[in-house]
DNA sequence: GACGTGAGCCTTACGTCGTAAGGTAGGACC
DNA sequence: GGTCCTACCTTACGACGTAAGGCTCACGTC
């Protein structure tokens, strides 16, 4: 009577490690990963909090579970990527890995919560290592010398899993929580304001706001920065300063 | 008898915002971010953890506090560089970038954690959003068009501070906290033995670090990376590639 | 069939955190 | 001298991660 949930020979439970993984990302993506906690995360399992850790050995490996999970979910979109044929020119390493990035950095678009966990991670996981192996293989075929391909990665930092920290809010320079309603159109008025107000403390940020913001019609500083454009024109200066020093290394 | 601090029309007690900050900052540089909570600050200074509520909103605010009283560091210390001559050439912008860049880095090596903080504030207080004003003012005098400084800001992402996410653990790769004792000699054969152990899986990256430690004489794998040389290196790339496209830009 | 074993799950409880609510003492001002 | 404000305190709540231990089955072995 106590709901056996399967008949026959049927293990126990269906719950696994990597179930408990799948679930731990679908939370995240869907209420962000404030709401990954023990609790809610066995509430989404129907068990109890306790049980997590038969399958999971505290929190902190239930966050490196998650990150093999996103770095297999990479994995994946980057092989199925066209493979750098073998007649390819030395050239052809950059736009090869310019596409890798961009796809390792569609797949972390998707999930928004796990950069932050990713940078807080000590030891990487095989398959992110795996993904830096195949970076550093494409620089290889480039012709790079591995002490140019070491400082490249470090260059590259985050950029190479396809997200860089913004230092400036991305959607909207809401003025702390305080007047405007909270509304996109109140947080604009307000931010705004807040600008003409220390005009004097930092006129060039002021002045490239207004210049920037003008440039694409629209008077709002709200939404002046296209995340993607800003992305890969950070990832092309970097990529074209190694492409100019391999060149020199091979002279 | 329940303690007067000070005799006559002494305010009843010293302890400031101010106080609180700089008592904070201290505490996070001694014993880490994670042991900078509401009770042990409180302890720190004497009192009780609800009275710090009447100089700070809540943790928030105390961390943006925090990083104000960090950011005002960094400008004091960027203060007394020399400014840029008046008569001095377009090109001059390069090196008092760089300049101001690896000062504010100094100061942030100091404060370990504080690039934490940094990158999960949402509204830049104005010592911050100060620091960047003149970082865009010197690019204005290197002839740039307030589109590409707009551009550059995001390109230099975190690095415009000082420091740069790096994804490879720079102090060690300690494979787990497996085996290995905590010595730094056996965290060094715990990671060796497991580069070993995938080199299969990962050749090109087994393979870069065995050239690249072999370089400096050690067969070690530990302290392969100089954080300072690695983050000049990327800095360099894209000054660089700014300045390349700051001339086209004049043509 | 009886019986130990161990995996999978649960219950209870502890110590930590941020902070809401409300109390109290003493200086400032009318 | 009454009133208020400010800076402090006390108590308490609901999160959190997780240590310790108990129950219940499916299984291997005899």
């Amino acid at each position: 009577m106590t709901s056996p949930r399967t008949a026959g020979t049927a293990p126990r439970s269906v719950l696994t490690r990597a179930r408990v993984l799948e679930s731990a990302v679908a939370l995240a993506d869907r209420e962000g990963l404030g709401a990954l906690t023990m609790r809610s995360l066995a509430r989404e399992l129907g068990i109890e909090a306790m049980s997590l850790y038969h399958h999971v050995a505290n929190k902190e490996d239930l966050l490196d579970g998650v990150v093999d999970v996103v770095a297999a979910e990479i994995q994946d979109a980057v092989a199925q990527l066209d493979p750098l044929s073998d007649g390819a020119p030395r050239s052809a390493w950059k736009p090869a890995m310019r596409r890798q990035i961009l796809t390792a950095r569609a797949v972390l678009l998707r999930h928004p919560w796990a950069s932050t966990v990713l940078e807080t991670r000590k030891n990487f996981s095989l398959p992110v290592i795996r993904y830096y192996d195949s970076l550093i293989g494409l620089m290889r075929r480039g012709g790079f010398s591995y002490d140019l391909v070491h400082h490249a990665m470090h260059a590259l930092g985050s950029r190479a899993l396809g997200f860089s920290q913004e230092l400036f809010e991305p959607d909207g320079a809401t003025a702390g929580s305080a007047a405007g309603g909270g509304t996109k159109e109140g947080a604009d008025d307000a931010a705004t304001a807040m600008l003409r107000q220390m005009a004097e403390q930092v006129p060039h940020m002021v002045e490239m706001m207004a210049a920037v913001s003008h440039e694409d019609g629209t008077g709002s500083t709200l939404g002046w920065c296209d995340d993607q454009t800003e992305f890969e024109f950070g990832l092309d200066i970097i990529l074209d300063g190694l492409d100019r020093m391999a060149e020199r290394e091979r002279r």
